[in-house]
DNA sequence: GTCTATAGATTGATAGAC
DNA sequence: GTCTATCAATCTATAGAC
């Protein structure tokens, strides 16, 4: 199979060929995540996939456009998360959606918040462009819908950058520190363990800000 | 000079010896924290503490053993801090006092806290012991001492486990994305700006779990 | 204890048959 | 497009002079 269209999926080249990016893809995300850029080989991505190494720099010239193409495909799925921060909701409304979403990306995202977290440990050399163009204006219309929140009187008088980040820190930690809290908890959790953590998680936060949080269901 | 007692400090081999290692760990926690353990390389430290590369193998026979120093170094001043988190204060001064403490940390143990956060995404391979037996142990007192606290009606019910992880994720955020933070600010944060962040992050977490913050002075 | 030079192993990347 | 074989560069680690 792979060369004619008779496969079980349509099979034109164009789409062979994103089919078979998507899995190098996906085998890097995975070992980016779990060794770093550094530590990362080649031999080892073309393993967790099942494939030669050379094919991989057939789909991709090389490692680091191969790691920039992950870092941009993570990027993109946290653009997607950051639109459920409704500007025009109400301020539980929001963050509450918000907050629930983050949660749910590090519940089904682990591998992508952990490369996410290590490139900016690093000192963000790929995706620094996106830290001062993109990052920047969302995280400045949210701090200024945050403000006027508070200028209304509906929460308590904050630094809503400090919030924002309360908020980023306390839901990516539960994909960057899985292992450890895997440790703690005898195992990963549970349905119900995640929709306790996530509705502990709002309540703390927007009870924090002044809030009185609805109830989560 | 080196070889003779005759130089600024003391200098007893003993002396001396305690002196070089810890300006190769210093060295070798920043290249770790910046690159990883496999992007970091031998080379790279040497060169941040000026000592040919030959040295670092006669102080620490290998790469691994040097991180392993690195890593068990920082659990140490972790343990240290840990210390803060006193079992028979009321909930508003023992939660401010590890809060801050651990802020604290973030701010003048940066690399440590990278290095630590890397450890743990690349699944603990070198502290996975520490994980189960010196951070479970303490986790779990804490655990049962915030449990009494909810059973005495002092703090809302919330799961401690959670709280916990509240914690850790928000104090550590600001080692850890410290590039994002100061890329977001237009460089590092100021002394105002560290004690403003500091009295929000308790702010928010007291109130969070229904105390009421005392004055942050 | 300190340093230079180098061995030995690994890795990113490519050539070339199919 | 796919795969095997291999080159060239890099890195850990060590040998051995001082």
């Amino acid at each position: 199979m792979g060369q004619t269209e008779g496969g079980e999926k349509p099979g034109t080249r164009a789409e062979m060929r994103e089919e078979t990016e998507r899995l190098i893809l996906d085998a890097a995300e995975e070992v980016f995540a779990e060794s770093g850029f550094g530590g990362a080989t080649m031999q080892a991505i073309a393993d967790a996939c099942g494939l030669p190494k050379a094919n991989l720099h057939y789909y991709f010239s090389n490692k680091e456009k191969l790691y920039r193409r992950v870092v941009e495909r993570i990027f993109t799925i946290w653009l997607e998360a950051a639109g459920s921060f409704e500007t025009s909701a109400t301020p539980d409304v929001a963050l509450r959606r918000y907050i629930t979403r983050k949660m749910q990306l590090s519940r089904e995202h682990r591998f992508g918040s952990k490369v996410w977290a290590n490139e900016v440990m690093h000192g963000a050399p790929i995706i620094q462009d996106y830290l001062e163009t993109t990052l920047r204006r969302w995280t400045e219309t949210r701090i200024a819908v945050i403000q006027g929140w508070i200028d209304a009187g509906h929460i308590r008088p904050i630094n809503p950058r400090w919030l924002m980040y309360t908020i980023w820190a306390t839901t990516q930690h539960y994909a960057d520190f899985a292992h450890q809290i895997e440790t703690l908890n005898d195992g990963p959790l549970d349905e119900a363990q995640w929709q306790d953590a996530t509705e502990t998680v709002c309540g703390i936060l927007l009870r924090g800000i002044g809030i009185d949080p609805g109830t989560g269901a």
